[in-house]
RNA sequence: GGUCGCGUAGCUCAGCUGGAUAGAGCAUCUGCCUUCUAAGCAGACGGUCAUAGGUUCGAAUCCUAUCGCGAUCACCA
């Protein structure tokens, strides 16, 4: 409807006033107007000087006449209310009855490969509320564009390598005795993160027993036997000594194990995995590459450098002294072993927390300055940080939220809930305990992803259990009742004569939220954000609600009905597709 | 100290490239289940949009400065 506006506009503008006027600003009506659609005519003073009502007005009365969907309109100081036809909005809902794919591009042959990395765990503990709030966004951002019309892959980089790989093995092979998740009865990526906090413990006591022998704390920190363990071992393995080798591989695979089962509760998936154990040599290719380009330089001590202070930033570290690779030299071997994969790729995003934005502009800056034309097509996802009421979290202090656990409780909260409401007669138990997960995953999502990504978020365990209000179950409940509501009228019941039927005003008003569904897809891929999907959806269902509360679908007049039930329909189609977006499902019954 | 981000109701958040009287939820208080699922709806209460300047017909939104919070500037990842 804008675009027809704008259209009929721009030749009014070129005809009587000879302007070329290209963009106009139609917004939709503020509720306290009369009205659907407003333009605003400030703007427009400049190409053509009158009083702001008199323009208006002008205007005005050349819609009416020129646009048969415009059926009236009223000025308030520079703003024109335009009024559309009921006609309008009565189709446009019988076109989005027939077309399923409604607000969603199709992949094409023109459509852009792009690759979304996201989770990217480290195998030395299992994933806690920040690794969450990572997948949902890195899921949820894959969907969206895969809607807008991208042909998206998803991956992740596993940090399977290091110096904190190597503190966890070395307090297993020192305190474990040869425990397994099948004999201490946890989850793998749980029974490494146990001795992940061993370590630090022990390490900690060390210093604290050097300090009172009399070293300096900071010589301490340096000199504690275990860290001195980590650092062989490190090397050990960067060496391929077998037995170190062995016992990564073993305790690897438990956390990959853990990480499966964590992952399949989330709902999250990845279509290929890429290991820093396989991409960091490939990075100090790229780094001797750097050096025979002179982009990159030697100190004496060996380390390797990029000097980038032209560019406003620092001096940056690619090499340590010893020959061992840093975060950096493996990220620059990721990224084109990535490319290398996938040649005929558009664009990467990594979603990554937003303390590691200065390491993203360095890396993308490093590949441009490397030659490597792609460099331009790489997206930092960045988000921020999830505290807690008590501030931040520490895995080695023990203060982080553990994923499972969290999963646990709101699959617990939704059971409690769903029972004392008691509307789940005839359902089996696998039905409701499905649903339970389903509801409890509502939940979670819903809250995590309703946050703007780049701002951090303050995790409330009491608000986030909350299931009314501006929640995922709310929405979810919304669309359980629109599928009642459709179960009872019954199939082939939304065929109506648009030329009889009249519209309400609340029908009006939820139609034109419906319309805005295409649009705010677009954004949301634009800007890489679900909060986008998850604001409008909320805003659709409350639109919704009340009109469900006012207007009686199921009523005596056939035509009515089905037009009602038609609408119902669209509105259930985009619920679920937007909580679809979000990685969220959308019951038949709660 | 340099750089980046954030600051909107008691709390948690919306507010698109500047537009009309800044919106929701939670919490507190009032109504509405013999009628399509009350995980709902309707209403009340609650704001000097951190502060001060500037640009503009018009600023929560853009610019500058100040204050506050956070992140980062590692031979950690």
């Amino acid at each position: 409807m804008e675009a027809l506006l704008t259209k009929h506009l721009s030749g009014y503008f070129k005809a009587q006033h000879n302007k070329e006027v290209l963009v106009f600003e139609i917004q939709p009506t503020k509720p306290q107007f009369e009205g659907d659609l407003t333009l605003v005519v400030f703007p427009l003073l400049k190409i053509v000087p009158k009083k702001p009502a008199d323009l208006a007005a002008e205007l005005g009365d050349f819609l009416v006449d020129a646009v048969s969907e415009v059926q009236a309109y009223n000025v308030v100081q520079g703003f024109l209310n335009i009024e559309i036809s009921d006609a309008y909005y009565i189709n446009f809902l019988l076109e989005l009855s027939q077309n399923p794919n409604f607000g969603f591009t199709p992949i094409s042959a023109t459509s852009d490969t792009l690759l979304v990395e996201y989770s990217s765990p480290n195998t030395n503990k299992p994933l806690h509320l920040g690794h969450i709030r990572n997948n949902l966004l890195g899921a949820s951002v894959s969907n969206i564009l895969a809607a807008h019309g991208d042909n998206v892959h998803t991956t992740q980089i596993i940090n399977d390598r290091g110096i904190h790989i190597c503190k966890s093995m070395v307090a297993w092979q020192k305190f474990g005795n040869a425990e397994t998740p099948e004999t201490a009865g946890l989850k793998g990526d749980a029974l490494v993160g146990k001795y992940y906090v061993l370590f630090d413990q022990q390490y900690k006591k060390e210093i604290a027993d050097l300090v009172a022998s009399g070293v300096i704390e900071d010589q301490a920190k340096i000199d504690a036997p275990i860290l001195q363990e980590a650092k062989d071992m490190l090397l050990k393995w960067e060496q391929n000594d077998p037995d170190v080798r062995s016992l990564w591989e073993q305790m690897n695979a438990w956390v990959y194990d853990g990480f499966a089962k964590t992952y399949s509760r989330l709902g999250v998936h990845f279509e290929s995995y890429y290991y820093e154990s396989d991409t960091y040599l490939l990075g100090k290719e790229t780094v001797d590459e750097g050096l025979s380009k002179g982009v990159f330089y030697t100190k004496d001590d060996g380390s390797v450098w990029v000097d980038l202070r032209e560019d406003g930033l620092d001096e940056k570290l690619l090499l340590r002294s010893d020959g061992t690779s840093v975060y950096m030299t493996q990220d620059l071997g990721t990224a084109r072993l990535r490319y290398t994969n996938h040649p005929d790729m558009k664009g990467m995003v990594y979603t990554v927390g937003n303390e590691q934005d200065y390491h993203f502009k360095v890396l993308f800056l490093i590949l441009k300055k490397l030659g490597y034309d792609w460099a331009s097509q790489l997206h930092h996802l960045s988000y921020g940080m999830v505290d807690l009421p008590s501030g931040k979290m520490k895995s080695r202090e023990g203060t982080v939220v553990d994923a499972d656990a969290l999963m646990d409780e709101m699959h617990a909260t939704a059971k409690q809930i769903s029972q004392e409401l008691g509307k789940l007669d005839g359902m089996t138990d696998d039905e409701k305990e499905t649903l339970y997960h389903t509801i409890g995953m509502g939940a979670l999502k819903y809250y995590i992803l309703k946050v703007d990504p780049k701002k951090r978020i303050l995790f409330d365990p009491k608000a986030s259990v909350d299931f009314s209000g501006n929640t995922g179950p709310f929405i979810q409940y919304t669309h359980a009742r629109i599928q009642s509501i459709l179960r009872k009228a019954g199939e082939n019941n939304t065929v109506y004569d648009t030329t009889t039927v009249s519209l309400h005003n609340k029908e009006k008003a939820v139609l034109k939220m419906l319309g805005q569904f295409p649009a705010t897809v677009a954004a949301a891929a634009k800007q890489y954000s679900p909060a986008l999907i998850a604001n409008y959806v909320y805003d659709l269902v409350k639109h919704y609600n009340s009109y469900y509360q006012e207007v009686p679908i199921l009523v005596e007049d056939s035509n009515t009905k089905s037009l009602r039930v038609a609408l119902c329909a669209a509105v259930g189609q985009v619920i679920q597709k937007s909580l679809g977006l979000l990685g969220i499902d959308a019951p038949e019954r709660m």
